[in-house]
DNA sequence: CGGGTCGTACTACCTGGGTAGTTGAAAGCC
DNA sequence: GGCTTTCAACTACCCAGGTAGTACGACCCG
């Protein structure tokens, strides 16, 4: 039930930092964010998203090297559920219907889309080698 | 550009029961979120949603009417489209690819989108009802 | 008319995200 | 060995969401 994810931005950005490189130090990660605030921000941030468990560190030497503890996919799965139940009351078709109206997806995409699942049949898809998405 | 919508949980509530009933009191609101939290609660919020542009209020008799400065459209919209640029890069077809993989969503509920979408043509669809986005 | 009630205005807090300065120790450099 | 750089630790804020107590004017009721 580590469903109440609700990270915000700079948390988001960190933890994509991490999973892009599995573990990195504070400085790593700040060099990925852009270098743009302060280092001590990221440490201060890094800190405090493992007192919420979302990360943890072990010492290198004087470095820290910190790894998310939540992956991708959970994250994903939590934020879009949360979403979904928020606007949609939960029901992902109403998601859907609403991407659709919204035209950001049109029935090529769909038909895209349902012919792979057809394709994969009750296999995993989106799951082979470099994954899709 | 009324795109960063970021609603807290609350806020989204008041918004629901906003939306529902077109405008209404502080009571109102209040007895329509459960009548949990303390009345006074509620009259906060809203006055700082006031601020921030998401209602507006008239007196009527010594008794603030409140009604809704955003429609649920616009903040699905923006709702939706902050979720998914910060999770699939802004692309529609990644998050319903992760609706899909998740199970959220199987072929037939694709299949049956799809068909309407072919059936209404350009024409709008989902739309039944008020709205009208 | 006086007391209880209704309803908004004010004020105050707590929490969590975000930002960063300062400090003190350890490491690296001449 | 002393000076500089590099880290993490501490501390301090600001802001917004959320929650609510208190105050005060208007109203209703007997």
């Amino acid at each position: 039930m580590t469903r109440p994810f609700q990270l915000g931005d700079l948390q988001h950005a960190i933890l994509r930092a991490l999973w892009a490189r599995d573990e990195a130090t504070v400085t790593e990660v700040w060099a990925a964010l852009g270098s743009t605030r302060a280092p001590t921000t990221i440490a201060t941030m890094l800190k405090k998203m493992e007192g919420r468990g979302l990360v943890e560190h072990r010492a290198e030497g004087r470095q820290f090297i910190y790894r998310p503890l939540v992956s991708e996919a959970e994250v994903r799965r939590s934020l879009v559920g949360e979403l979904c139940k928020r606007l949609f009351d939960g029901d992902a078709n109403s998601l859907m219907a609403h991407l659709v109206q919204e035209r950001e997806i049109d029935a090529g995409d769909l038909e895209r889309l349902r012919a792979r699942i057809a394709e994969a049949g009750d296999d995993e898809l989106g799951t082979e080698g470099g994954d899709g998405h």
